[in-house]
DNA sequence: AATTAGCACTCTATTATTTAGAGTGCTAAA
DNA sequence: TTTAGCACTCTAAATAATAGAGTGCTAATT
């Protein structure tokens, strides 16, 4: 039913889609890649591949388009692997190698390089700081009225927060960190709520009053902190979609990727069973855009599956590439995680 | 020549252009203002404001669009002022006092609010940093691996980097960034150059190799903080002006917009001499884009120029409404400053 | 002298029409 | 089973027709 041959001019029509963006005749398949079988052949063929599915005809005299069936086929099992080559791949290394201080910087170098890449929309979520356990904290005083409150996780993320506070010594904040820090030591950070705090505040019955003020600045503070903490990179890349010709849809898109709630969803839609996943059209999960495909995958932490990498773009994108992108970067940040950093 | 009626036509043209985009006809002007003369007459008219310059025919048989030297008269004598009203002010005004804790979120806010209000792409410039005098300095131990260095300037800017650092007791740290601060304490923080550190080597000379390995590390990093620091908002608005009807050109300025060199370009070009500076089309000193007008002031901190407050938008922008806007964000944002916070 | 009604004229934007070309499906021959 | 051939279909581009908004000028009016 679908021989070889088929699954073959399927290949050929995908790719050539993919980087031409028109629908595909026989005549032009048959003239550009030497398949040794006349376009009255092909005709057949793509006639039958569109009754199984596969194709689509925009309308009577046109050519044949991929169908999201077509793209599943092909994705699973009819592209060829893309190898980056030596060069891509120093590049790549090296651009993430560069700064290795801040895991952040490191996630948002990486989005940049995914995006430049493939000229896609990319999208990394950090390591959850709020699922992860507390390492170190400290406050410290940096003017009269003002502290910054640092917050160490297991993972290495660092955040810091300016508190407003009235003149207090340092030494009176040390005892206060510490005291917190060493009840506190371990507990995942989402639990640190004010009633962990208060409880504690019986340890240093002498600063009471100043602990019962930390609490709700510190709950605000905490509140505050993203559940999801995404990094996209790439959203220029919209403008080069041939798909988005009007400036409306373009619109609709920009809006979409520059919401913190859209993009947590992206995140936390994807499935983590599998080492790459691909959604495409209507079955990306996402009824907000059934025209794109997301091509997603996690990276490891200590062991643990810590953050998703995905791409977003129309389903015409250059699957092998991605993927092969991905799959690199993925590795890379990996070694870097283990390696070098922590 | 340009008596009083010319000017009340030109300034009903505008008033009328800058709402409906369209360009307008002596018709619907005589219908929808009741200015109490005729079309005939007012054709009269407009040929004359033509003729002075004021006005522009996009063909023979269209209506009248103000011309860049038709803006120019309009914003400097002929638009009426808008008043914010008082709900407008207090919405503005809490905004703005809602978590005034970091002058960066204060700007931020700022941004956001006008470009909400205004629906142009807005820019605030931070004090710059680097010209302040160093205020505050701590190196904190986060982990065996980094140490956060805090610096505070005189303007009660507050930035942290992470360094990598061998393991290093607290203790030294302190000793450390006490000596530098003791010797750096009011000195512009562009002027700690790796040579100023260099000298202070001699105080501590234990922690000679310490501070010789500071000294490549602090250059980086202070290298690192922007020249002008630029906050923007309202990139999103962009995609309503009717003027970007095509994808290519939303694209070439969401390029600009999104490039830090050209929105410091942006800044350095705005003069600071008068209150508020109305620069239109052609002459708004940015030949990248001739088409736009830019409105901009700046906020006073200390007694001192510290950052400008900048609209960008098309020439058929709302002046009046900008204006209005801009000044109210300025005022408040200087009230916070001087009063409040700090 | 200034204003205005009237009208021919101009130009664009919209709609309708034609045309060229790419592509298909089917039939019959190889 | 494959392929040449051909009539047919449909779109996109080019061309033509139409409606309408607006102007400028002239002559009448205030």
């Amino acid at each position: 039913m679908v021989d070889d041959r088929k699954l073959k001019i399927l290949r050929v029509i995908i790719d050539d889609f993919i980087r031409t963006a028109q629908p595909v005749g026989s005549r032009t398949l048959a003239k550009k890649y030497g398949l040794g079988i006349s376009s009255a052949t092909i005709r057949n063929e793509m006639a039958d591949l569109e009754e199984l599915g596969f194709l689509l005809q925009p309308h009577t005299s046109a050519g044949r388009v991929p169908s999201e069936e077509g793209y599943r086929l092909y994705v699973d099992s009819l592209m060829q692997d893309y190898d980056l080559d030596i060069k891509q791949q120093d590049l790549i290394r090296k651009l993430l190698l560069h700064r290795v201080i801040e895991i952040d910087d490191v996630i948002h170098q990486a989005a940049k390089i995914m995006a430049d890449m493939t000229g896609l929309v990319s999208l990394i979520s950090l390591p959850q700081f709020k699922k992860s356990k507390l390492e170190n904290m400290k406050l410290i005083k940096i003017s009269d009225s003002k502290v910054m409150l640092i917050l160490v996780s297991s993972s290495g993320i660092v955040k810091n927060l300016t508190l407003a506070m009235s003149d207090i010594q340092q030494r009176v904040l040390d005892m206060i960190s510490d005291t917190l820090l060493s009840k506190l030591h371990g507990t995942p950070i989402e639990d640190i709520t004010p009633k962990a705090i208060h409880n504690i505040k019986q340890e240093l019955p002498e600063y009471a009053d100043l602990i019962e003020y930390l609490v709700p600045l510190l709950r605000d503070t905490l509140r505050e902190i993203d559940d999801v903490d995404v990094q996209v990179e790439g959203i220029n890349n919209i403008f080069n979609y041939v798909e988005y010709q009007e400036v409306a849809k373009v619109k609709d898109v920009y809006e979409k990727l520059t919401s913190k709630d859209f993009l947590s969803k992206v995140i936390n839609t994807r499935p983590m069973n599998s080492e790459v996943s691909i959604g495409i059209g209507k079955n990306n999960s996402l009824p907000e855009m059934p025209e794109c495909s997301i091509v997603s995958s996690f990276y490891n932490f200590n062991g643990k599956q810590a953050g998703s990498l995905c791409f977003i773009g129309p389903t015409r994108m250059d699957y092998s590439l991605t993927v092969s992108v991905m799959g690199y970067i993925k590795e890379t940040l990996e070694g870097i995680f283990s390696g070098i950093y922590l």
